[in-house]
DNA sequence: AGGCTAACCTATTCACACC
DNA sequence: GGTGTGAATAGGTTAGCCT
């Protein structure tokens, strides 16, 4: 059993300094994290004596505790390529690279939390920069297609209107030809039943030039529907 | 079911290096 | 001195084991 880690549920963590109590190994090492520390045998304390005896020796401790040190180059090395490996330790190999390294087994699973934390955020990183890449793309055939459809609006309301003038002036010329055309409107859905007509086909929505052919005559590539997402 | 242990996680602190 | 980065800590959660 680690002593380190198993037995941190023993001592009270209310308090930062007595992370003293858990956080050095009793197994002997070449690189202890606290010199001071190094020899020691944690002991519980049970009376309020001992717990201020401990907290002085705690005092003295960290007094003489070393500043906290870089891991070296190669020890990140050997690290990383473990970590490469698999992100997820298990004590087989923490206890390995404790004994290849020269580290405590706790400061191997705490280089393991913090890199996992950082290859963590690393991947939100890149989820956020691939959804953000994905989404301008849409925006900007939202975008196209917008305009797309002011121009068809525009290109149908004058249609309307020289609908409108032509079937006003051949009114005057000849009943037969504003019948016919009259005919030809009302025809159509029925769309076209007062002088205002043109406003009418705007405001109704209905298209008189399907897209295709406006595509086709236009020459403007079709989307891809099917590969585009669902929106309703 | 509930307690214990050992792992994990996120958030935070602390020390150091670099500017 | 301010800031970024990485090692370490604090406190919580979870899963597996045992009684």
């Amino acid at each position: 059993m680690e002593w380190n880690e198993s037995t941190r549920s023993f001592v009270p963590r209310a308090e930062p300094s007595l992370s003293f109590f858990y956080n050095y190994s009793s197994s002997s090492n070449s690189n202890p994290s606290y010199p001071g520390s190094e020899g020691k045998e944690a002991a519980l304390v049970e009376t309020p004596q001992e717990l201020l005896h401990a907290m002085e020796e705690m005092k003295y401790a960290a007094s003489q505790r070393e500043k906290k040190k870089r891991l070296t180059s190669s020890q990140i090395e050997s690290l990383e390529r473990s970590f490469q490996e698999e992100i997820k330790l298990d004590t087989d190999r923490k206890m390995k690279l404790s004994r290849e390294l020269g580290l405590q087994p706790r400061q191997i699973a705490v280089w393991f939390q913090n890199r996992r934390t950082r290859w963590k955020a690393k991947q939100l990183e890149h989820l956020y920069f691939a959804l953000k890449q994905e989404f301008d793309l849409i925006s900007n055939e939202k975008h196209k297609l917008q305009e797309e459809v002011m121009r068809l609006k525009a290109r149908i309301r004058e249609q309307a209107y020289r609908t409108h003038v032509s079937g006003v002036y051949t009114e005057m010329c000849g009943a037969e030809t504003v019948e016919s055309t009259s005919e030809m409107l009302h025809g159509s859905k029925g769309m076209i039943t007062s002088s205002n007509s043109n406003q009418q086909i705007i405001a109704d929505g209905y298209c008189c030039v399907p897209v295709e052919d406006h595509h086709q005559q236009n020459n403007v590539p079709l989307p891809n529907w099917s590969a585009a997402p669902y929106c309703p």
